[in-house]
DNA sequence: GGAGAATTACAACGACCGTTGCACTTTCGA
DNA sequence: TCGAAAGTGCAACGGTCGTTGTAATTCTCC
């Protein structure tokens, strides 16, 4: 968390991480409605009043942090993981682009496992998008799927570039393309993640999706 | 609403079913946790007390009626779009493929600017998983996602019967990534319906949807 | 060890909520 | 027209919640 809510000393620091992160998974849980504010401060092992010491604003001002916090961190895995697996400066042999892009679903998916806290939090944004105020939502479509998308772009670029793809004309659209039909099903049957999928589902719905990807997108084709 | 709750008298079910309408829009745009049984009443024009006679329950029982209600609804809808445009009997002329599918995927974006208290609703129900009572879940499962998801996938077949497209062995997974393809960008930019996308935005996203799944999916490729 | 900051426990407040009981009024069919 | 069924307004209950004040306690670092 290199960006400090406000400018303070490293001991406060500690405490405000503690609290954003056990604030994501309680608000994960319950929503922002149904959290209360003795049960998140209960979850960072801390006092109702220091929680109010730390965040003036309260619940919400609480809230706002979380949401901009887990969303650079998650933002950070997700660009790493597609940085290693589809770096567009280093394309992939084309006997391997199918492997590859298989790997990047894979890892895709799996950030729905590794931040539940994360996604929970995310639903609870789409659900409740009316309450939130318009500025969290802004700094969490900055800081999560803007980033991400725009750099899945430009790895459809790279690919194309080296004429492994065909981006038929658009490569924001091959982008999300491939992320619609690599998570699409998943996130449907597996509820966003809550309930568990058999691993040997998971892998089928991939490996179709990722098929299918390329049967649309490969270079080569009419 | 053909299955009364209770079998009760014409006049009660006027009021029950002006009160599940009412109370779809109120939980849609409030969530459980915040929708008070006041609002819930005062939407419907009716008083506190009523609410109680007729949902003996209260908020949780108003609530379970409201979600089997309106996801029978959709449901029905959805599926009479679906057979009209894509009747598993009558396969369409090859030359009308595309033209046939984009009108499809037209339609079920569509549904959701028709019933957005329906899929605000739905939107709560996925944040909320946990604390909606299982059997509520898998009430919506039942009336909505399911047999709609069944009957995609009867008429991917029939278009596959016909030689129109082929199935790559699995007729659910090429109707679910019918609706990914034509439907996750939308979903995804437009806030689940919440924000109004451009038209043209609108149709330009589902046409390179429509064609991206006729590259993958249409007969006689490699 | 002691100054000063940080944290705690505790009580209290006003507000809202879900639910119920009760007496009263409206509605509507026979 | 009458009588039962349905609906209303109101008050009240126990409960939870967000927030704040205060005084006592702990921690940290010089």
């Amino acid at each position: 968390m290199e960006k400090a809510r406000r400018e303070v000393s490293p001991r406060k620091l500690e405490k405000q991480i503690a609290l954003a992160s056990a604030a994501c998974s309680v608000f994960g849980r319950e929503g922002y409605a149904r959290a209360s504010v003795d049960a998140l401060a209960a979850a960072a092992g801390v006092s109702t009043r220091t929680l109010y010491n730390h965040f003036p604003g309260g619940k919400a001002d609480l809230f706002r942090t979380v949401v901009t916090w887990t969303s650079g961190e998650v933002r950070e895995a997700q660009l790493a993981r597609l940085q290693a697996l589809l770096d567009p400066e280093r394309p992939p042999h084309p006997d391997d682009l199918a492997r590859d892009l298989t790997a990047l679903a894979r890892a895709f998916v799996g950030l729905m496992a590794d931040y539940p806290n994360h996604f929970a939090l995310v639903r609870h944004i789409h659900a409740e998008a009316d309450h939130v105020p318009p500025e969290v939502l802004e700094a969490w479509k900055d800081a999560g799927p803007g980033p991400v998308g725009r750099a899945l772009a430009e790895a459809m670029t790279g690919l194309a570039d080296a004429g492994l793809i065909d981006l038929h004309g658009d490569a924001a659209m091959a982008g999300a393309h491939f992320t619609a039909l690599s998570s699409h099903s998943i996130v449907q049957l597996s509820h966003y993640g809550v309930l568990p999928l058999p691993k040997e589902e998971t892998d089928r719905l991939i490996e179709g999706g990722v098929l299918a990807f390329l049967r649309a997108y490969r270079a080569g084709r009419a």
